[in-house]
DNA sequence: TTTGTTCATTGCAATATTACGATGAATAAA
DNA sequence: TTTATTCATCGTAATATTGCAATGAACAAA
């Protein structure tokens, strides 16, 4: 039905799965590599560097926006994102420890 | 259009994509956290484990097993099913990569 | 062989996602 | 004020995803 029963998972598995969904798009892992290359904000350069419509970035940024992994600040007619670094951080996490589960012995089959 | 334009991307963002993806639902979540909970290889106490019907857990399953995530042994009329721990640790490495960016003042704006 | 068990596949309905043209809101420049 | 620039939002088309009932395939047990 297209829309996943998020009543019988716990608030950990979904959470990792909002997360993950976040970086479920190769542009928004654009944006945010981007973003993170930049050594100050960007703004719409980010229309030019990656090759999508301007309202397709914007749709992908409020996402990103939405989600905490990025701020936006308007600066006059243009606006400049940023990574949240805190709320990175706090997702870093989520999904670190989901990937370093033990793996010894787990070589079954 | 429902279909992402994979061309203008990199293969490194097109892979943390596909990665994220698997990962971007809460179903798929617990099927992994199960498999890596139980120190043998688990069938289909996963329909039971997880409250969805069995075509739906066979479906993200398969989807698993074609990332490379999990494996799938017939024993029997039951499958076993565990993680791969060679294609793991490699996707690890990738997502892991993309996580860690350098965060020093990041927090302009 | 027949029956039951386990799982995969098919087909379908409901919903979500992606992408973009058109348009609007806000500001800066002329 | 007029015009241009930048970005968000709306509306819509195309496609993808999710979930399940129905069914099929493979095997084990009787």
């Amino acid at each position: 039905m297209g829309l996943a029963k998020t009543e019988i998972f716990t608030d950990l598995q979904n959470e990792i799965a909002v997360i993950a969904k976040a970086f479920g798009h190769p542009a928004r892992v654009a944006i945010l590599q981007h973003l993170f290359k930049m050594d100050t904000c960007v703004c719409g350069d980010l229309v030019s560097e990656i090759g999508l419509a301007q309202p397709t970035i914007s749709q992908h940024l409020k996402e990103l926006k939405l989600l905490g992994l990025i701020k936006g600040n308007v600066e006059g007619t243009s606006v400049c994102y940023c990574i949240d670094s805190e709320n990175w951080t706090k997702m870093k996490a989520i999904i670190s420890q989901f990937l370093d589960q033990d793996l010894s012995n787990k070589n079954c089959c």
